[in-house]
DNA sequence: GCGCATCTTATTGTATACAATTTGATGACG
DNA sequence: CGTCATCAAATTGTATACAATAAGATGCGC
């Protein structure tokens, strides 16, 4: 991480998941430079990076602003999310090997020690969680699903608000990671499928009620895109 | 397009495509600078698109390689469009109206002529396939699934070698593609999910036949990416 | 002849200057 | 008072020079 168009990369997202720039907010090239340091020409290098993940849009001008997702879009990604990681759980399980279901036990065990606690720990949580996935995808060995996972999966929006997530679905999710294991210990497919399914569907609705809860007091004034 | 960073994209996207890059050849900015006449900057914002779409990969030290598929990966490739493409199909098919149907028959129409006289209009068949794919996918309202579909199909490797079809499999594609309409005439969204699924899955047994036949006498070795 | 360190060359990364374009403001005119 | 043209400021696009790094060659010692 020490060329200075990963710095801006780095810096940027990181301004973006953190929310300190907002959905909808402009990013000048000369502005951003300043800002990380470097000049413009790794800055935009960085952008196109982060437009690719789909963090960032650009006008029809090439003016970038931070991407801005309706709650319409967001079920759409999480179904996508679902389709995706449920076909990444099928070839998981097919592929499974002793080594690769150890680590995700592993993974899930420490998983359990973050949410069974009180209060829960839910940044190890998250960062179990994201292992836990980030271990399946691999095994699912497709690096074009990795690639299109990753631009799906990598939104700010979802990061965020996982933190609003209640004990018991902080418990429920080390449970229904608990069934993918049995389901990958006996290499079945169709059964992983569905259990990555519900688990991201159900993730879905765990956001959308935190949202609605919140967005009355979350939600001052979107800006406009266009 | 008159940028010098498009013109670079769509002048290195088409060597690629074409084939006069082949998979695994090295791409280094200042021949495709030259080769472009343009500079290197906007060959660098080029390349960075490409490698968005996956047509081109980086080494682990930043250089630049045409991509290169195996027939797994191609096989993996088709499976994920088959799901993305008939859960577009399924959206689509959920959301259809009168005037997009009237443009998909209008598209299939003229697809017809293309197949039904001797010898067919390959070229006029596939893009009016492409058409008809893209006005699904653009009337299945969903932003990041346009996104993740053009990653998957916009592949040279699947475009170059649908020259090889048979006049029986063309006839075929546009059968299929009037029982889609039959399906989206009755907003029936499960059903235009089969048939495309199946649509798909067909086009690439097609594909890996006609490249298993061809493969002795079309690939005169390969060279290594890494 | 083989392996390895070193040096040369080629390639990518970054900064800066300047050109082209867009935005938004200002003021003239109806 | 509203509309439109024109101009100034801001923003993005491109070229070029130079720095950092990696690849390949060369020759030395064994």
């Amino acid at each position: 991480m020490s060329r200075a168009s990963d710095r801006a990369y780095g810096a940027i997202r990181e301004m973006i998941m953190s929310g300190e720039l907002a959905p909808g907010d402009a990013l000048g090239e000369e502005a951003l430079a300043e800002r990380c340091g470097v000049s413009r020409t790794p800055v935009r290098d960085a952008l196109r990076r982060l437009e690719a993940e789909m963090l960032i849009t650009r006008s029809d001008t090439q003016r970038s602003f931070v991407a801005d997702w309706s709650l319409d879009d967001i079920a759409d990604l999480f179904q996508l999310r679902a389709m995706l990681e449920g076909y990444a759980a099928r070839r998981a399980a097919e592929r499974m090997s002793e080594p690769v279901l150890q680590a995700l036990r592993n993974c899930n065990a420490r998983l359990r020690k973050s949410v069974m606690c009180a209060p829960p720990d839910v940044d190890s949580f998250l960062e179990r969680n994201r292992e836990f996935h980030a271990l399946i995808l691999e095994a699912a060995g497709s690096r074009k699903l990795v690639a299109l996972l990753a631009s799906v999966i990598e939104q700010p929006v979802i990061w965020r608000t996982a933190h609003h997530y209640g004990q018991d679905e902080l418990r429920r999710s080390f449970g229904e990671h608990e069934e993918l294991l049995s389901a990958f210990a006996r290499g079945d497919g169709p059964w992983a499928e569905a259990v990555m399914g519900s688990h991201i569907r159900r993730a879905f609705h765990a956001y959308a009620d935190a949202h609605r809860g919140l967005t009355a007091i979350d939600s001052p004034g979107r800006r406009r895109t266009a």
